[in-house]
DNA sequence: CTCTTGACTGAGG
DNA sequence: GCCTCAGCCAAGA
């Protein structure tokens, strides 16, 4: 599963899945969990192309809790629709309670 | 091999 | 807090 094989984008993939239900994290946090800190946006480009994949990219977000990735979803509001119907309240774009709601790949090894 | 493309981020003003 | 800029680097052409 972990295996040195998986290319980076399936790394991504793989932590992706593990944020849990109404819960959101960071391209950052994923690229440093993943020992790749400054692998940010390579973490929002694998997610351009998790499209197809069985990953919810709506519950990857920036540092600041903006959904920056909304235009790359089908429609208009596809993004925050799918982080909303998991309880997570979003306004303009930004997730309500984001310090709260954060979860951090790392402390899944604590 | 080189060059471009970014769903990012931290620092500086 | 805001905006801008530069560094970042995997993947695909």
């Amino acid at each position: 599963m972990h295996s040195e094989t998986l290319s980076f984008f399936e790394k991504v993939y793989e932590v992706a899945r593990l944020i849990p239900y109404g819960r959101v994290t960071s391209y950052g946090a994923i690229a440093k969990y993943l020992g790749a800190a400054r692998s940010a946006r390579m973490v929002g480009y694998a997610m351009n192309s998790s499209h197809t994949k069985d990953v919810p990219a709506h519950r990857v977000v920036n540092r600041k809790g903006l959904l920056t990735g909304k235009h790359h979803f089908e429609g208009t509001n596809l993004m925050q629709q799918l982080v909303e119907s998991e309880g997570v309240r979003v306004v303009n774009n930004q997730v309500q309670d984001f310090d709260k709601l954060f979860w951090d790949p790392s402390e899944h090894l604590l």
